[in-house]
RNA sequence: CGCGGGGUGGAGCAGUCUGGAAGCUCGUCGGGCUCAUAACCCGAAGGUCAUAGGUUCAAAUCCUGUCCCCGCAACCA
C-alpha cells in the first residue's frame, strides 16, 4: 500500500475535573475512527490524547476530597485513561499535563516568549477581597463588597504577565482568509472573525498567582502559568518540541498537526490563543482544527434521579463496545448537537446492529452451512441481479472516502450500513432457498453464496475504522482476510472453495426496550418515589468553620408571609415577592422562578432572613432572604413553619 | 433589546452557505418471503419545513418582525 505521508491528530486533552462522561468520550470515539480510517488509507498516524490537569478548580476538588491535587489527578487520569481504553482506542500516546518533561518544556517555552518580548510583566488592576484572595470587578461586586463574603474590598494591583497578542492578530486573520480549512465547520470561522479577531484582541494575562496547582514561572516562581497555555502546548511538548532547538525526529517529522479534534465550546483557544503561541515561537500552524458538537442526554435535563447521566463503561456494560461506539458516531450530527438515550440506544441497536448487519452475517453463514457445509466456492454462474450488487459494493469505499475526507464521520457508516442493506436484498432478489431446491441451480446458489460472503467481507473491512472487533470478529467467521484498502473498490477477494465457521456468534443479540429499562431503574432507582426514609438518598455539603453562639444571633429569622409576588421583568431566574413580617412589608428577590409561579407563592408563610442588608438584584431591590432547601439536582423548596404561625413569629 | 445555537411527518436527523419537484433512518399500517436474531424484501399512510410578512417566475433555503426551546453570561440575598 502507497504510504501516504504522515497525519498527526490530537484531541482535546480531558480536564482532570471529574469522571467524563459519554459527551466527553465521543470525542476520543470519533478521533479514534479517523486515526483508524487514516491509517488503513495509508497514512502514518500519530494520534495523541492525554489530560489537563492544573488550574484552580483541581485545586480547589482536591482540597473537598481532603486529597493533595496530584493524588486527585493521579486518580481521575487514571480513570480517563480506563475509559479510553475500554472504548478500544488506538492512540500512540496518552500525555498528561503534569509529566515532568512537559511541565520543563512549558517553562522554557514561558522563558523564551518572555525574553522576546512577547510575554511581559504588568499588573492586574481590580478590586481585592484579601480573606477571599480574589480579584472582583466594579461590576461583579455586590453592594460594594465582595460577592463571596460580603466584606470590604480594596483597589489592588497584582502584578501578572501578559501575552501581546495584538501583535500577531493581522497576520492570524490573514492566515484565516488564505487557509479556508483552518476552521472547521466553516461556520465556526465567522463567530471567531467577528466576536474576537476584528473587534481587536485584548492582551492574554498568562499567569496566575492566586493560586498554586500549576506550572512555576521558573524566574518567578510566585506565578503559575496560564491553565491554557500551559495545555495548548502538549500538542508539541509530547512530540518532542524543544525551546532550545534540540527538538526530536518525531516532532520534526509529526509537526504541523494535521488536526486537531476539539468540543465546539473550545474553539476560540484553538484557532486564536494558539496559533499566536505557535507563531511566537516561529511554528508553522495546524492545518486543521475541527470543533465538533456535542453529544446531549435524552429526555432533557440530564438528572441524577432520573438516571440518565449516561457514562461510558455504563453503556458497555449493557451493549458492548461496538455498539456504544457505533451509536456515537453515526448519531452525531455534522454541526449541530446529537442526542443520547437508552431508548435511542436500544433502537440503533436492535435495528442496525442486530437486524440489517448482525442478521445479514449469521443468515449468509447459515445458508452456506446448510446448503454448502460451509464451503464457499464461485461457481462463475452469475446473472443480471449481480451486477448491481457489485456496483454497489464496489462502489462503497469511494463514497465512504469522501465522506472522511469531510470528517463525516456518521455519513461514512451510513454508507457502509448501505451496503450491507444492499446484501439483504440481494438475498431476496436471488431466493437462495429456492435454488437449493433442485440440483440444477445449485451452481448458480454457489456464486450467489460466493457473492454474499465477498460483499460483507468488503463491508466488514471498511466497517474495522469505527468497529474494530465486529469488524474482526465477522472476517473470522467467514474465514476471510480483511482486504487491503486499495483493493476495495474490485470484486472477487475471497479465496473461492474456502470453509466459513460452523458455528455462527450472534454478533449483536437484540435487547429489549422494557428489559433495560428496567434494569435501569434497578441501577438508578428514581428518588421521586415515597421510600422508607432510611432508604432516602443524603446529601453531605462542604463543612463550614464553627461559629459562635453570637454569629448566630446576628441574624434575625422570622415568618414571613407572601401577599404579593410577581416575575422580575429580563430576568430568567427571579421572582420579586412582597413579603409581610409583623406589621412591616419587604420586597425580596428570589433565584426560585424554575421551582415556584408568582402565583403559588402568594399566600405561603416562608422563614425570611430578615436583617441581611439590602442588595440590588438585576436593578431590583431586595431586603431579605428567602430561605429554600436544596437538593442536588439543584430542586428548591420553601421552608415554612409545620405549624400555624403568625407573620412575624421569631424563628430561633 | 447580554452572547450564541436551534424549531423540517410519531421519534432522531439531512437539506439552508450556492433558492428550482420535501429526503434519510426508526416507528406505524398493508403485502411478500421463510435462509436468518419475531429477523429480511416490497408498498402505503403521515409534514401549510415554529409563526406573520417581504423579495422572486420560483423560498425549508434570502430579508424583516414575532413566539417557543437549549447552552453560556449576568444578578441564583
Amino acid at each position: 500500500m502507497a504510504n501516504k505521508g504522515k497525519f498527526y491528530m490530537t484531541t482535546a486533552i480531558a480536564y482532570t475535573s471529574g469522571k467524563p462522561h459519554i459527551g466527553n468520550t465521543y470525542e476520543i470515539v470519533l478521533a479514534d475512527a479517523i486515526a483508524r480510517y487514516k491509517r488503513q488509507e495509508g497514512y502514518d498516524v500519530y494520534f495523541q490524547t492525554g489530560t489537563d490537569e492544573h488550574g484552580q478548580k483541581i485545586e480547589l476538588k482536591a482540597e473537598e476530597k481532603g486529597v493533595t491535587p496530584k493524588e486527585y489527578v493521579d486518580e481521575v487520569s487514571g480513570e480517563v485513561k480506563k475509559i479510553w481504553d475500554l472504548m478500544n482506542t488506538s492512540y500512540d500516546n496518552f500525555i498528561r499535563t503534569t509529566d515532568e518533561d512537559h511541565e520543563k518544556q512549558v517553562q522554557k517555552i514561558f522563558k523564551k516568549l518572555y525574553d522576546k518580548g512577547d510575554i511581559y510583566k504588568g499588573s492586574y488592576e481590580g478590586l481585592y477581597c484579601t480573606p477571599c484572595e480574589s480579584f472582583w470587578t466594579e461590576s461583579q461586586l455586590v453592594d460594594g463588597k465582595c460577592p463571596d463574603c460580603g466584606r470590604e474590598v480594596q483597589p489592588a494591583k497584582e502584578e501578572a504577565y501578559f501575552f501581546k497578542m495584538s501583535k500577531y492578530a493581522d497576520r492570524l486573520i490573514e492566515h484565516i482568509n488564505t487557509h479556508p480549512e483552518f476552521i472547521q465547520p466553516v461556520s465556526r470561522k465567522n463567530e471567531m472573525m467577528n466576536n474576537f479577531l476584528l473587534p481587536g484582541l485584548q492582551d492574554l494575562c498568562v499567569s496566575r498567582t492566586s493560586f498554586s496547582w500549576g506550572i512555576p514561572v521558573d524566574f518567578d516562581p510566585k506565578h503559575v502559568v496560564y491553565v491554557w497555555l500551559d495545555a495548548l502546548t502538549n500538542y508539541i511538548t509530547k512530540i518532542g518540541y524543544d525551546a532550545d532547538g534540540n527538538s526530536s525526529d518525531l516532532f520534526k517529522k509529526n509537526w504541523p498537526a494535521d488536526l486537531h479534534l476539539i468540543g465546539k465550546d473550545i474553539i476560540r483557544f484553538h484557532t486564536i490563543y494558539w496559533p499566536i503561541f505557535l507563531m511566537a515561537l516561529d511554528l508553522p500552524l495546524p492545518k486543521q482544527v475541527f470543533g465538533h458538537p456535542w453529544l446531549l442526554q435524552g429526555d432533557g435535563k440530564m438528572s441524577k434521579s432520573k438516571g440518565n447521566v449516561l457514562y461510558a463503561d455504563e453503556l458497555v456494560d449493557f451493549f458492548g463496545v461496538d455498539a456504544v461506539r457505533y451509536f456515537v458516531l453515526h448519531e452525531m450530527p455534522f454541526e449541530n448537537d446529537g442526542v443520547i438515550s437508552w431508548e435511542l440506544l436500544v433502537e440503533r441497536l436492535n435495528s442496525d446492529l442486530a437486524n440489517t448487519l448482525g442478521n445479514l452475517v449469521n443468515r449468509t453463514i447459515s445458508m452456506s452451512n446448510k446448503y454448502f457445509d460451509g464451503v464457499v466456492e464461485d461457481k462463475g454462474v452469475s446473472e443480471d441481479v449481480d451486477a448491481d450488487l457489485k456496483a454497489v459494493v464496489t462502489g462503497t469505499v469511494a463514497k465512504v472516502e469522501a465522506k472522511m475526507t469531510d470528517l463525516r464521520v456518521a455519513d461514512a457508516m451510513t454508507e457502509i450500513f448501505n451496503l450491507f442493506k444492499r446484501c439483504n436484498k440481494y438475498i431476496d432478489e436471488t431466493t437462495p432457498w429456492v435454488l437449493a431446491k433442485d440440483e440444477a441451480t445449485k451452481p448458480r446458489l454457489a456464486t450467489v453464496l460466493y457473492n454474499l460472503v465477498e460483499s460483507i467481507s468488503i463491508g466488514a473491512t471498511l466497517l474495522h475504522s469505527f468497529m474494530p472487533e465486529t469488524a474482526e470478529k465477522i472476517l473470522a467467521q467467514l474465514n476471510a482476510k480483511e482486504v487491503a484498502y486499495d483493493e476495495l473498490s474490485a470484486f472477487g477477494h475471497y479465496v473461492s472453495g474456502t470453509k466459513v465457521t460452523d458455528a455462527p456468534e450472534i454478533l449483536f443479540a437484540r435487547l429489549d426496550i422494557e428489559e433495560v429499562m428496567k434494569k435501569v431503574n434497578e441501577l438508578h432507582p428514581p428518588v421521586e418515589e415515597e421510600a422508607p426514609v432510611s432508604d432516602e438518598p443524603v446529601i453531605d455539603i462542604e463543612a463550614k468553620p464553627e461559629i459562635e453562639y453570637d454569629d448566630f444571633m446576628k441574624m434575625q429569622f422570622q415568618v414571613g408571609e407572601i401577599i404579593k409576588c410577581e416575575e422580575v421583568p429580563k430576568s430568567k431566574k427571579l421572582l420579586c415577592s412582597q413579603v409581610k413580617i409583623g406589621s412591616q412589608v419587604k420586597q425580596i428577590v428570589s433565584g426560585i422562578k424554575k421551582h415556584y409561579t408568582a402565583e403559588e407563592m402568594v399566600g405561603k408563610k416562608v422563614m425570611v432572613l430578615v436583617n441581611l442588608k439590602p442588595a440590588k438584584l438585576a436593578g431590583v431591590l431586595s431586603e431579605g432572604m428567602l430561605l429554600c432547601a436544596e437538593d442536588e439536582n439543584g430542586e428548591l423548596a420553601l421552608m415554612t413553619p409545620e405549624k400555624k404561625m403568625p407573620s412575624g413569629a421569631e424563628i430561633c
